[in-house]
Parts: C-alpha cells; structure tokens; sequence
DNA sequence: ACCGGGATGTTCT
DNA sequence: GAACATCCCGGTG
C-alpha cells in the first residue's frame, strides 16, 4: 500500500482549480505526503477570500497571505498561537484567494517518523486528528509555504491511491473561528476515529 | 469524559 | 494591545 502511494501521480492543476467547496470534498480520501510520511484526508474546512470574513484572505493580501492569492495546486502554510503550523492546498483562479485547510489524516506511512515527531501523541488517532497536529506528524511548517504540491515541490503532494470516496460525508460548520460561524464549510468522513471533532 | 487555563509569538488594528 | 483557522496538561466527576 505504501507502494501505490508512492508510485501515485500528484492530483492534476485543474482538480484544485476550482470553488475550494468542491476542492474540500473531493479531498477526502486522497492522501496527503511530505518526505517519506503520508495520511489519509479525513477532515477539510473550505476558506472563501473576499467572501467569507474568517479567511486569513479576507481584507488584503499580506506578507503572510501572499500564497493564496498565487495560482492553485501550492500549499498555503500558516503560523498561529505562537507555536503551530498549518497547511492549506490553494484553490480557484490565481489572484481568488481560496483555499481548503486540512484538518485531519489518518496516518498511512511513516507512522514511527510520525511518532517521532509528535512525542505527545499516546495513540494512533491522537497523531494527525488536527490541523496542527498533522502538520507537525508529517514535518510541515513555513519552509513548505508556496511549494507547488502538483510537481512534488519540497517533497509534498496530494496523490489519488485508488481508494473510493466516502460515500456519505459529514458537512459542519467550522471549527475554532469567530467570524462566519454559521456557513457549513467543513466536511468530514463519518465514523472516522481521526476526526478533530466529531 | 469533560472543562479550564497556559503556552507562545506573529499579525494586524 | 488584541486576536489568533491550536494543543496539551491537570483538575474534577
């Protein structure tokens, strides 16, 4: 199974260059690599730019932003509370600053590296069950913002093994942000053990 | 299981 | 100076 993974070719240009809505769902299920570790989409939030206020893309574009308003298919990479990184696969036409936040993995490959790199973590679920969490499992941080997960930039991509859509995905509000709370852009695979928040 | 608070520093007002 | 797309630990029940 690790073999398939990594014989896999990246998702294409134009899978990600679209409403960031469709991009999240059709995220789950693929699987997500960085180096020699990879996991399983299980949980995804869209981010709508200009349209939606709790998008870091929502005023103007910035130092930190600059990703998102590129051109699809790079990995956005984000710092926050002091300590965390998270990653965003940028979605849409360059210069709409879109873009889905992954928020949790089942981890597939590399698991003792994972551990590794997440001493905190007791259990297989606790591993990639947030976004921060997989982003630290899997050794992303701000090195990787901008890298172009469509040629494997930095050693990350997003890669279709073969395995199935969830036939009956989970849609949520978000989680964790004060502004548009109500607009349901969270999708998860239900009944999945690594879900942030079920 | 659930809840509350502290960590920690960048970004934006 | 406040907010932050979070996580972890230690308390209680």
């Amino acid at each position: 199974m690790d073999g398939v993974v990594l014989q896999a070719p990246p998702l294409p240009r134009a899978f990600y260059r679209r409403d960031p809505r469709l991009v999240a769902v059709d995220l789950l299920g693929k699987v997500l690599v960085a180096g020699e570790r990879s996991g399983r989409i299980v949980e995804t939030e869209a981010y709508l730019g200009a349209a939606d206020p709790a998008a870091h893309s929502y005023r103007r574009r910035s130092a930190r932003n600059a990703t998102m308003f590129g051109p699809p298919g790079h990995l956005y990479v984000y710092f926050t509370y002091g300590m965390h990184w998270c990653c965003n696969p940028v979605c849409g036409d360059e210069d709409e600053p879109v873009a889905v936040l992954v928020r949790a993995l089942a981890p597939l490959g590399g698991v003792d590296q994972m551990r590794a790199l997440r001493p905190a973590a007791r259990r297989e679920r606790d591993l990639c069950s947030g976004p921060a969490k997989l982003c630290q499992a899997l050794g992303i941080h701000g090195g990787h913002d901008g890298a172009d997960l469509v040629l494997g930039d930095r050693g990350v991509r997003i890669v279709d093994d073969g395995t199935a859509p969830p036939p009956d995905p989970v849609v949520t509000t978000r989680v964790g942000i004060s502004q548009a709370v109500d607009e349901p852009w969270r999708w998860y695979v239900r009944g999945d053990p690594h879900v942030s928040r079920p």
